[in-house]
Formats: structure tokens, sequence, C-alpha cells
DNA sequence: ACCCGTGTTCGCTG
DNA sequence: TCAGCGAACACGGG
């Protein structure tokens, strides 16, 4: 479920149903071997009972929640991983198949964090100290906070020589990009992902940084509005190029192609991108 | 059964 | 020293 515009769709999730509302009640429904993953401490069900959410913060894929508990503000950190999703819904009905966390919210309505392959991550933050998180200070910049200009672009990807699709991937050059939108970013720029990423050039780059941000825009445009449109793996496919091997490519008819880098499949068009 | 997967971390190698 | 690579994590869907 995670890439920017994902991760972006649950902060808001959290914010419509859960901002400024107390936690009534905490559990992790360990129904046969859903359990938290080891590391992941299940004092997270005890310190968020009682606590009132005060703030939701994006950056790049991590959810920073910011909570007032009874002793002091307290941080959860959130890490969807492959397939994590936050879900509100009412007390009353039944909890998502795989919640790993279930909050009980002050006003009937309640929350689910439903993560199947665990590839997710929760963790306390004593404090709310965000700035005291390692992880957190290795994120590059998050290109809907931040933007991404040209230069700056060019001469971050001037320090790697992996492919630059690769190198998209780098959430401490980027922080907020995935496997879908490196791809969709490649394409919008007419540039082969297989490019080594210091070889880029100032016109390539200048590309890349508009469709960065155009791919990014475009996902995110689907969320404005009184209703959250959520795009699901199974639905139609929204994009260009990704999960197309086979199909033509929108731009030159050419068949777009699925290739391998680091374990991960690229979706390009031969015929477009240079 | 087999392959694939919107992510990250860890250990090895050259 | 370190960039880069591949395995591993765990489960569901086609």
């Amino acid at each position: 479920v995670p890439e920017l515009p994902e991760v972006e769709y649950a902060a808001r999730t959290l914010r419509r149903a859960a901002l400024g509302r107390r936690i009534v009640a905490a559990a992790a429904p360990s129904a046969g071997r859903r359990l938290f993953r080891p590391g992941t401490p299940a004092a997270v069900v005890r310190a968020l009972a009682g606590a009132r959410l005060a703030a939701v913060e994006r950056r790049g894929k991590h959810l920073l929640l910011t909570l007032e508990a009874r002793r002091g503000p307290l941080g959860l950190l959130s890490h969807l991983g492959m397939t994590g999703r936050w879900l509100a819904r009412d007390a009353a009905a039944p909890a998502a198949p795989h919640a790993r966390l279930t909050l009980r919210l002050q006003g009937g309505r309640a929350l689910d964090y439903d993560d199947p392959r665990l590839f997710g991550r929760l963790r306390l933050v004593p404090g709310a100290r965000f700035d005291a998180v390692p992880e957190l200070a290795a994120l590059g910049p998050d290109p809907l906070h931040d933007g991404v200009e040209a230069a700056w672009l060019e001469a971050a990807l001037g320090r790697t020589r992996r492919p630059v699709k690769v190198a998209l991937l780098d959430q401490r050059l980027l922080a907020g990009l995935g496997n879908i939108h490196a791809a969709e970013a490649c394409w919008r720029a007419r540039l082969d992902p297989r490019r080594r990423a210091d070889r880029l050039g100032p016109a390539r780059a200048r590309a890349l940084a508009a469709a960065i941000r155009a791919s990014l825009r475009h996902a995110l445009a689907a969320m404005e509005g009184p209703e959250l449109v959520y795009v699901e793996a199974g639905g139609p496919n929204p994009f260009r190029v990704y999960a197309r091997e086979g199909e033509r490519c929108p731009r030159c008819r050419a068949a777009i192609r699925r290739t391998v880098q680091a374990q991960r499949s690229t979706f390009w068009c031969p015929g477009c991108q240079r």
C-alpha cells in the first residue's frame, strides 16, 4: 500500500477519524500467528490506551503520530511496509482481517492497523522526540513538502553510479518514491530507467524533477475532495507503464517492457525512454 | 504448485 | 571504507 501518495492517504484517514480524539482502548488482536514481529513491543498497546491524538505528520513513507498521554507527549512512528494500511470503521464493525493493532476511539469509531505481510513497523518514540530517531534523520527531502529542484536532483544523483531508477528508490536521496512512481517518473521524463544516475545531464535532470512532481501530483489528485479515493491493487491500473508489460505505450505505441533492477520489476518503454 | 509483489534491512563482496 | 548486490522477512493472489 505504501508509496508517498498512499501514506499521505493514510495520514488523512488518521486525521479525519481520530485527530483530537482520545483512544479509549487499544488491543493487538492476536488470532493465530498474527502478532507483532519481534522487536515491536506489545508495550505500544499499553502506552496508547487513554492517549489523545494531537498530530499526524508524514515524512516520506513514515507516519509520525503525536499523542498526549498521561505522562506527557508520546510519539508513534508507523511505517506501512508493503501491505500496511490504517483503516477507520465503526467500533461495532468487525476488525480488519489482519489487524495488528486496533484503537477504539472516543465517539464510537475505531482504527485498525492492518498488515497481512507484517513488513510494516510500529514504534514508540518517547517524548515524541522524532528528531532523535536516526532513520528519520537519514531520510532525504520529501518531494511533496520540500519540492524537487532540478539542479539539486542532478547533483544528488551524480553521487551514485547506480541506474537512475534504482537510485530513485533510495530513501536517503529522496523520501517517498517507491517502485511504481520511480518507474512512472522515468516514463514521464522520457528517461531510460537503466541510465546511470550520474550521467543524466541538466536537461534530463530537469525533466525528471518535473516528472517526479507530476507523477506524485497525479496520484494525489485522486484524493482531493470529500471522497478519498484509494488505488486498490487488483482494481483498474491507473499508471502509464507500471504493470503494463506488452501493452502499447500511451505516448509512442511501442510495446512496454519489463526488466528487473535491484530485484524489482521495472516497466518502461523502449520506444521513447532514452 | 509456481511466480509475483506499492519495502526495508542485513551481511557479504570486491 | 564503502557502494552495490542478493537474501530474507511473511502472506495472499493470479
